[in-house]
DNA sequence: CTGTTAGCGCTTTCAC
DNA sequence: GTGAAAGCGCTAACAG
């Protein structure tokens, strides 16, 4: 036997099915002992309103898709809290997919989505191509959360990564640093801007001969590999610079690995300040941008463009913050004190 | 100009529409003039088949549906690698919902997957009561990862908890510990079995006069309130097991905040050997639950359902297995050591 | 308030 | 191979 429908609790409840579907809509005008009869049926038979059939005809689904590039990441769980937040209270139910920073499943859970016909779409980090991203919005509002975006369809929220990596690089400036390293976020959202801000910080600070940029990646791995190219060969950095938390923790443990001590021996700064950076046992120093409120605000454009209240595209840009924690001091001027190469 | 159907494909190819949705769904018998042609202007139209109306013609949707409780830890996104793995290599999709450690949320997130009317449900961790998920099972295939069950209905991966408490007890009082205290997962999912997991191996080494546990949670701030709990009054214990990775962390964070040194004054042992845990960094001794495995079985067991192999209830337990690190060691027995009361 | 009716976009027989 | 027709479960008029 298959799942009652509708017609099934009107026979039993002796009413219509227009009837019943205005009781499960919560409808005001039906008479109390209809309304009663119709939900104790409901509950006997374990009837539950069919959402596929539903938004057929509705012609929407009350769904907003989120798409992460990577569940790993504390950042974008914090993100999430937003979101749900700010969906909840507007009455839009989530649905969650994540790609796992791979392209080709990122492009899959963007096309599950398309196709479920969700409303509107919450991009946080994606990977995937600016072309695919704009072929998305033309279907249905798209935002970008941590990620910039020119585009005139595609609104966008993020921190100014520019500005926070001068921040990271000002603080470590300030402290006496000179040898400032940075480990980049690779092909990540933001990456790029964050390479470069830390760029034109290190120019501002005179320090523009002892700028340097290794690969790396917004992962653990990324971090950890980044101290390996920095301190394999040439002269090691004073300070690390790392792409966000996650890269920053693996700069942590790479140093630790050489017997490196921080703050004492190598200064670290991260990107995001994650609940994790704020761990007392990690107490890293770290950019902060604000998580949560991206995500809520991530909410409220798409529903401007849903409720059709807006069509030029809006690209915000929250300013980011320094937290200084445990991992930076000035630098020790003695060199003797190393005990890696 | 609303969304283009698969009639407005039809007649712009000036075909019938079911050859469109043969062509859509790659059936073998159609010319490959005609499929070129249809495909053709799919593409220009911007066509894209319309998931809901398919399902609900189909009566599948093809979605497996998966409820966190908690985007925060890693443990999940573990988890779920495993689980996305393997529901894509079985053809499925998947969409992933979270209650963030609130029932309310959960219940609600819940109900959105069955309305949506995925085919399968994973429950990772759920803090719902079992009669909710107990009825969700009636609807659809269910199995629960990480929290036991003894359901006819829902089908269960978990590890064995009370085995992994003991490993971690066992390596402790080894390393000579006798005042093992454990800081406990709240009501959080086999956060019973730990407990009595750690009690029960407190009594078989004789150190049942010693066991001491506090309320946690598998959060880090559970960890952080367990040590205050723990060193506030009575005898300081000289280990820790904490419930999880992230109560360990809040642990060694307290632990530092009081200026306790991690092995030198207290051991920690943590649960799940996340990828946090493995960070060199934190280098946290801990019980170890196969992560991404647990999601590939969970997948196979909705499946086999799914599939009518099977009615019978199975509930599986993996072994646990500790993995030592840098956190514990032999107890200091100068007590002059302890700068904290 | 209640019942009837006409679809939503798609798949699936079943003839041709 | 191809097209016509009959719904999937539900909502939204509309007339009683």
């Amino acid at each position: 036997m298959s799942r009652p429908t509708i017609i099934d609790v009107a026979k039993r409840a002796g009413v219509s099915k227009s009837l019943v579907s205005l009781v499960m809509r919560g409808a005001p005008n039906v008479s109390e002992e209809k309304r009663q009869r119709v939900l104790g049926v409901a509950a006997d038979l374990g009837y539950r309103p069919n959402a596929v059939a539903r938004s057929l005809v509705r012609q929407r689904t009350n769904l907003l898709g989120v798409l992460l590039s990577d569940l790993h990441n504390p950042f974008f769980a914090e993100v999430i809290d937003g979101i749900q937040a700010e969906a909840a209270e507007r009455g839009y139910r989530t649905i969650i997919g994540t790609g796992d920073r791979v392209e080709l499943s990122e492009a899959r859970a963007l096309d599950t989505m398309l196709e479920l016909r969700t409303e509107g779409l919450i991009l946080a980090s994606p990977i995937l191509p600016m072309r695919r991203i704009a072929e998305a919005s033309r279907e249905v509002p798209t935002v970008l959360v941590a990620r910039g975006s020119r585009s005139a369809s595609v609104d966008s929220v993020a921190n100014d990564d520019t500005a926070g990596a001068a921040l990271a690089v000002g603080h470590l400036a300030s402290l006496g640093h000179r040898r400032i390293a940075h480990i980049d976020g690779g092909d990540g959202a933001g990456s790029r801007e964050r390479r470069r801000g830390y760029e034109r910080a290190m120019e501002r600070h005179g320090l523009a001969g002892e700028a340097r940029v290794v690969a790396g990646s917004y992962t653990e791995e990324g971090g950890w590999k980044g101290v390996r190219a920095l301190f394999s060969r040439g002269r090691a950095p004073s300070a690390v610079f790392a792409a966000n938390d996650l890269a920053a923790i693996g700069t942590l443990s790479a140093l630790a690995e050489r017997g490196l001590s921080v703050p004492e021996d190598v200064s670290v700064v991260g990107y995001d300040n994650t609940a994790l950076a704020a761990a007392h046992h990690i107490h890293l120093t770290t950019v902060d941008q604000p998580r949560p409120e991206m995500g809520r605000t991530a909410v409220r454009l798409v529903l401007e463009r849903l409720d059709g209240k807006r069509r030029a595209a809006r690209h915000l840009l929250m300013p980011p913050s320094l937290v200084v924690r445990g991992t930076t001091a000035p630098p020790s001027n003695a060199p003797g004190k190393r005990r890696s190469r």
